[in-house]
DNA sequence: TAGGCCATCTGGTCCT
DNA sequence: AGGACCAGATGGCCTA
């Protein structure tokens, strides 16, 4: 409504960037949008642009400039301007963009690491927060927990401990699932992910776990 | 059809 | 100045 009319309206003449549209997860089912960088209206050189011509400095001979059509040099600088504003913001969104995708590698990363019920039932994001911290409240509780059927903590055991490192330096490539855990006790409470146990209404912060029973 | 989820765009703010 | 981060807005897809 607000930001969208003044940008949308008179600055998509002039797109640049054609920013390949990353294939994530989700990126299939959602279409390109006829956005603002799916507009290819500019082919890069100014002065080739198609649009509407300026008065150049003709050979206008001795005739008197005609004041109403003369293309004041302001005119031009804001056009200038908005067209340096125009390819700021479209280098801005392919970061962003890239930057969100980065974000839900991370979450996939970490729904990998998360033992759900059925194997193949997604979380949401959402989901995978609340999830993830309950299940690391259920496992240190349960490292805390006497008595002789602890679960090692070996490199497989617990998700997250040395069996892989976090490596935020994975990004990129997405070298996918990191050996999903072994489930281990806490697993127990993957019979709900999706309502992690108790959360509020609002969802944050979801009551803690039982330990044994975990909800 | 309503509601949930998601991707993307956008402008603002902070940091380097 | 430019990049990262954030939150709001918007629109598409999917499911009950």
């Amino acid at each position: 409504m607000c930001a969208q009319t003044e940008a949308a309206e008179a600055q998509e003449a002039a797109g640049a960037l054609a920013l390949p549209r990353v294939a994530s997860t989700a990126a299939a089912r959602t279409p390109p949008r006829t956005g603002a960088d799916e507009d290819r209206g500019e082919p890069g050189a100014p002065g080739a642009a198609p649009g509407p011509r300026l008065p150049g400095p003709g050979h206008e001979g001795r005739r008197r400039p005609s004041r109403a059509r003369a293309a004041p040099r302001g005119a031009r600088a804001a056009e200038t301007a908005q067209r340096l504003r125009r390819t700021r913001r479209l280098k801005a969104n392919g970061r962003e963009r890239r930057r969100m995708h980065r974000l839900n590698a991370a979450l996939d990363a970490l729904r990998a690491a998360l033992p759900t019920l059925p194997e193949d039932a997604r979380l949401t994001k959402v989901q995978t927060l609340r999830f993830a911290h309950n299940y690391i409240w259920a496992l240190a509780a349960a490292l805390r927990l006497p008595g002789p059927p602890r679960p090692p903590p070996g490199p497989a055991g617990a998700p997250g401990s040395a069996g892989h490192s976090p490596s935020p330096a994975s990004t990129g490539s997405g070298t996918d699932s990191p050996a999903p855990p072994a489930a281990a006790s806490p697993a127990r409470c993957a019979r709900s992910p999706a309502s992690p146990a108790g959360a509020a209404p609002d969802g944050w912060p979801p009551r803690r776990p039982a330990v044994g029973g975990c909800a």
